[in-house]
RNA sequence: GCCCAGGUGGUGAAAUUGGUAGACACGCUGGUUUUAGGUACCAGUGAUAGAGAUAUCGUGUCGGUUCGAGUCCGACCCUGGGCACCA
């Protein structure tokens, strides 16, 4: 009797194999070219769920395939430590977030271990780590210095009950999660890191990064918004100020019909002073969340105020309006409004009877009525004095030129990227290493009393930061004057951490700055793997973060990501897993059932890579039972003992197929592993061989060869995807090497030919035959042949032949009429 | 609202360069083995009509290009992701 898969010896034995073998410690001076292979490291919420088994998975499905392939491959892993959960966690049941944190990633490290990833755990930290924030903060300090980092007032969510600042997340219906409060806009002095100093070179690589998806690269691009326009300054009436907008549209500037400014904006402020009904619009629009997709949403709303600007050109009066849908985040906090000519201000115009003006006309025959919709396609230049009979470009040139000579305008590059705010009212993060002193105002820590170290045992009373009640870590002398001074309580943004990680790896204990010459060995990262929600913050953030460290000198590359896998999303009841959706899709009990190479196969067929789907556990009974056919398959076939070599020259017909199916398989896995990285189909088309072997009936000592050939491709080929079951039956097929050190096989070409091709004949775009032709057959021949086989010969019956279409190898169409 | 994806049987999906739609699985139906359940194995399984051969229809909707469209083009509908403090 065969002995009986059990996936828990098998796994267990073959993860003793590999620790005991350091099988995946990676180091510089090995072998083969480097391949470093990244999946995003998770956040230690507690438990790993299904979308970080799908992410991880595959991540190792490429490591593995690269090992075969030759390489020199680094795969590492860390923790994502500091953000928002832990604090939820501590205020909720009274546990420090550094000790929640520690539990939950020991527990999902050890799930980590169970699912038999090969990883170098060696290089392990976590982000909380005061070794790793050290960096980061020397790192602040050094573009502080550079004039890449300064303060300013920025929006946030204020919640005036809980007296705290909230995370969009934590706004509900403009209210605040946990206290009810309506929430409020509340200006706060935050630090910015100038990433727009960088927007010209993080948009034009991206021409240049061939290993990332189309999808992604277009979403930055967008994200990144550059465009070319005219920055107009309008003069405020009876005032010394001016009133800068920007616009691409020039051409329109003899529309402009009003100015609007943000609530925010200081000429709003300056309104509000003087009337109540400024006054009331201006505390109406704080009463709104700071998140973008609400303002674009909400209903457009303004007021009209006192003030007026002088026309650039014409010198008329415009009035001045507060609107709430004017983001001061966004260029200069005030937009000159053309209703003929943009949807946005139509309607507003509209509204508020402010007059629609046009000036641009269609140069074609278009309809155009701006009492019914704006018109705002490029066109021909009307009621615009001068520049009338113009066209975009001569209209855009002309009015800028204009606007340049009187010096109230000039062409500019703007961008959509705005400033990266990494300022956090909270305390579990990296504590940003500034001083405030009542003399010498913001002083920076000096670099050798780095780090800055968060205290980390602490109690919650209420829900703001214990740092701001903590004295001993609040207390410290003025570097500057040596005066009692205060310590900054804010903490960096999370990203921050996540921005430089994968550097880090490279040297996990440097102690020169961050990183140490190890770096350009393994950086840039070969391969990276993560969630499509992903594709803009992070992954901008850490191409901008290793251009920094690059004009630091700590990296040689430009950029961080060579080739970029966008995993669509593990979904639950149609939406993200997320720690706020609940646990469900805990892998644990799929593990202690199935085991880790079920649980990992039935993740790669799900779903190729890029596509989000519904997780659902239907798929483990197929993958189990396939592998344990793949076992059973290997039992038998060495309980027939001995195998002869093989002799490819007496093979029969049969086992030639078998040989076929056997390299096709290994061709197209190395394709779909290497190439196309869809891994659905690599344990299908293994599926198929399997299937194909099962199928086939040894009669002879040759044949066994050809079955031992197949198995150990099948196996070999399955590897990266069931690597615990494909170890055991590697020895099992006499190898006496472990898996781990062979090398992907070459495909024997002369396995692949065929005599004869099955060619489908169409009459009229529709399948009428199939007929078996001669891989060599000409033309003539296969139309001869496709003639008269019976079903179409039937259909060409009385018809005239008006055209035939012959693809080789592979279709004919007759067109008949 | 804006940007990026996706929509194919009862279900997950395959179809890589415009060339056989539904590979491979799950589920279901029938059968063999089994005291039974489970397991394993065999057969069938897009819809409609037909005993069958076969025919017609069929890849979100509508329209277009082509000898030929899931694939290309245009418009629309729906679902998911992101929108700068979830990570």
């Amino acid at each position: 009797m065969n002995a009986v898969y059990d996936p828990h010896k098998v796994e267990a034995d073959a993860q003793q194999f590999w620790h005991e073998n350091e099988s995946f410690r990676a180091t510089e001076s090995a072998d083969g070219e480097k391949f470093y292979c990244l999946a995003m490291f998770p956040y230690p919420s507690g438990r790993l769920h299904m979308g970080h088994v799908r992410c991880y998975t595959l991540g190792d499905v490429i490591n593995r395939y690269h090992r075969l392939k030759g390489f020199n491959v680094m795969q590492p892993m860390g923790w994502d430590a500091f953000g928002l959960p832990a604090e939820n966690a501590a205020i909720k049941n009274d546990i420090p977030p550094a000790v929640w944190t520690k539990d939950n990633i020991a527990y999902m490290r050890s799930q980590m271990q169970r699912l038999g990833f090969g990883i170098d755990w060696s290089r392990e930290f976590a982000t909380c780590d005061p070794e790793y924030y050290h960096w980061e903060q020397w790192l602040f300090l050094r573009l502080y210095k550079k004039g890449l980092v300064y303060r300013k007032n920025s929006v946030v969510n204020w919640d005036p009950v809980d007296q705290t600042v909230l995370a969009n997340e934590q706004v509900v219906d403009g209210r605040g999660w946990r206290s009810g409060a309506v929430v409020e806009r509340r200006e706060m002095a935050q630090w910015f890191l100038k990433i727009t100093a960088y927007a010209e070179e993080l948009l034009s690589e991206l021409d240049e990064m061939d290993g990332w998806p189309e999808s992604v690269k277009s979403m930055q691009r967008n994200w990144i918004g550059q465009s070319q326009g005219v920055e107009i300054d309008f003069a405020v009436q009876d005032s010394e100020q001016t009133l800068t907008v920007f616009t691409t549209r020039p051409d329109t500037l003899l529309g402009a019909t009003y100015v609007a400014v943000a609530a925010e904006h200081p000429l709003a402020q300056i309104a509000a002073e003087q009337d109540s009904g400024v006054a009331d619009f201006v505390a109406q629009c704080k009463q709104a969340t700071t998140a973008e997709a609400d303002m674009a949403t909400m209903e457009k709303a303004g007021v009209a105020t006192h003030l007026k600007v002088t026309h650039p050109l014409t010198g008329d009066l415009l009035p001045v309006w507060v609107a709430n849908f004017v983001l001061m985040e966004y260029g200069s906090g005030a937009v000159m409004s053309v209703p003929g000519h943009d949807q946005r201000d139509w309607e507003f115009a509209s509204k508020y009877g402010i007059p629609i003006v046009q000036v641009v006309e269609p140069t074609g025959d278009e309809a155009c009525d701006i009492q019914v919709e704006a018109f705002t396609e490029h066109g021909r230049l009307v009621n615009s004095g001068e520049f009338d009979g113009l066209e975009f470009d001569a209209a855009f040139d002309a009015i800028a030129d204009a606007l340049a000579k009187r010096e109230t305008g000039r062409r500019v590059t703007n961008y959509r990227l705005r400033d990266w705010g990494v300022s956090r009212q909270r305390y579990w993060g990296c504590p940003i290493p500034m001083i405030h002193c009542n003399d010498c105002g913001v002083v920076p820590v000096p670099e050798a009393d780095l780090p800055v170290v968060l205290p980390t045992d602490v109690t919650f009373e209420g829900v703001s930061s214990p740092l701001k009640k903590m004295q001993d870590f609040l207390d410290v002398k003025c570097p500057g004057c040596g005066a009692a001074a205060r310590r900054e309580t804010d903490t960096f943004d999370t990203f921050m951490e996540s921005s430089w990680y994968y550097a880090r790896f490279a040297s996990p204990d440097a102690n020169t700055p961050m990183v140490d010459d190890r770096v350009n060995y393994w950086a840039p990262v070969d391969h990276y793997v993560g969630g499509i929600e992903h594709a803009i913050l992070h992954l901008l953030y850490a191409r901008f973060f290793y251009k920094l460290m690059r004009d630091e000198g700590l990296v040689e590359s430009n950029e961080p990501f060579k080739r970029l896998l966008m995993l669509g999303m593990v979904l639950q009841n149609g939406k993200k897993m997320s720690k706020s959706a609940g646990d469900a899709g805990d892998p644990q009990k799929l593990l202690d059932k199935y085991g880790a190479d079920t649980v990992r196969t039935a993740m790669m067929f799900a779903a190729p890579p890029d596509q989000s789907f519904e997780w659902s556990e239907a798929g483990l009974e197929g993958a189990a039972r396939f592998i344990k056919k793949l076992y059973a398959l290997v039992e038998d076939h060495t309980a027939g003992g001995t195998v002869p070599s093989l002799e490819v020259a007496q093979l029969r017909d049969d086992a030639k197929d078998l040989r076929r199916k056997t390299f096709e398989t290994l061709m197209r896995a190395d394709d779909d592993y290497g190439r196309r990285l869809q891994f659905n189909t690599v344990v299908s088309s293994v599926m198929e061989l399997c299937n194909a072997i099962s199928r086939f009936e040894p009669e002879n000592a040759s044949d066994r060869a050809v079955v031992d050939e197949a198995l150990k491709h099948a196996v070999l080929i399955i590897s990266p995807i069931a690597p615990h079951v494909a170890h055991h039956l590697w020895h099992r097929l006499g190898e006496a090497e472990a898996l781990v050190t062979a090398s992907w096989p070459e495909v024997d070409e002369q396995a692949l030919t065929q005599s004869t091709v099955e060619i489908v004949v169409q009459v009229n775009g529709k399948v009428r035959g199939k007929i078996d032709v001669a891989a060599d057959a000409d033309k003539d021949e296969v139309l001869s042949l496709a003639k008269g086989a019976d079903n179409v010969a039937r259909h060409l019956d009385n018809k005239t032949i008006r055209k035939e279409i012959v693809v080789p190898n592979k279709l004919v169409n007759i067109v008949v009429g």
